[in-house]
DNA sequence: AATTAATTGACAGTATACTCACAATATGGC
DNA sequence: GCCATATTGTGAGTATACTGTCAATTAATT
């Protein structure tokens, strides 16, 4: 007879998968974060470019995506939002007319400064549930993971060292 | 003196958070699914309505959405999808006007015959760049993680077993 | 039985996250 | 200097993922 008989498909299919699971962890992520920062009036996303701000004044939106590994159409949005926050400024480039450079405004500097204990606990609280030599394995694996898939993303992350060769004279 | 001193901001809040590998790990996933799959036109989260769909027919929206842990808005919107593929189709429960069961069409159970091989290739192209038995003990954590942090999320996953008891007379 | 509760699906609104495309501008080869 | 090419920011379009709210309907309470 032929091999006419169907896989039987179960949840597993869905349960087991790893996308799926980081899925989950990703909007358990989420929900920990919003829940810890709710005074803040910050997103994930919005924090890290804050920081990427921060350690790079002056840097401009193509390159923030880049060494945070966000689309530069989705950081658009997300560099708006901030500057309707009063938390960053955008400044014309003197050399280039074409890129508006990003500051962080005093406000934005100080929610940065406040915001930081939030979210160390809501990091925190994430692997909260494992033990804690779990929880130094996993963040290993984790890193090496990311790492080693950087170029599968859309957007791969581009570290600051990648990019200072790029759109400067030097 | 005060202790005024601010704390230096680095990349590392960012780089090291596990919200922020999580969230990478997310976009990966999605990449790879969306690259294996791309014959096929379905996304991972319609991937795992059908699978669902398929394994639960005569399921509702709001059950399919806590089996699965999808917001119910969200899903409203992955459904439509799938009908207008016509990979699903919606009846209305007879017992309950308020409730639409949905079925996998045959398209819809073809399509998920057919996709299952490619799934496992992008499921397993995430975790190819670690050793075997790295993969393993990050999945089991993973499993672990999710579990745990289960409540944490803003759509809990209720399994099937937790819904038996609701919306039927037995 | 009548009022209150809860449930279901739908809708509006916000925020990522991606696609492709496009004008303005800058840079390269010639 | 000129022209092809590349880059920057932006916009439209699609798809999650969440917040609310709402009408219709059903269930629970008294």
């Amino acid at each position: 007879m032929p091999n006419s008989k169907p896989t039987p498909v179960t949840m597993d299919a869905v349960y087991t998968a790893p996308g799926y699971l980081f899925r989950r962890m990703q909007q358990i992520a989420v929900a920990l974060f919003i829940e810890e920062c709710k005074a803040f009036d910050l997103t994930p996303v919005q924090y890290a470019a804050l920081v990427t701000i921060s350690t790079h004044p002056g840097i401009d939106a193509t390159r923030l995506s880049a060494v945070i590994a966000f689309d530069r159409s989705t950081l658009g949005n997300v560099i708006e939002r901030l500057q309707t926050k009063e938390f960053i400024v955008r400044k014309p480039a003197p050399e280039d007319k074409r890129v508006k450079l990003l500051y962080l405004t005093k406000a934005g500097a100080s929610v940065l400064n406040d915001i930081m204990p939030s979210v160390d606990k809501a990091q925190a609280r994430m692997l909260q549930p494992l033990k804690p030599a779990d929880r130094k394995t996993l963040l290993a694996l984790l890193t090496q993971l990311v790492d080693l898939n950087n170029e599968a993303s859309r957007v791969p992350l581009r570290a600051e060292d990648a990019l200072e060769h790029l759109g400067r004279s030097g």
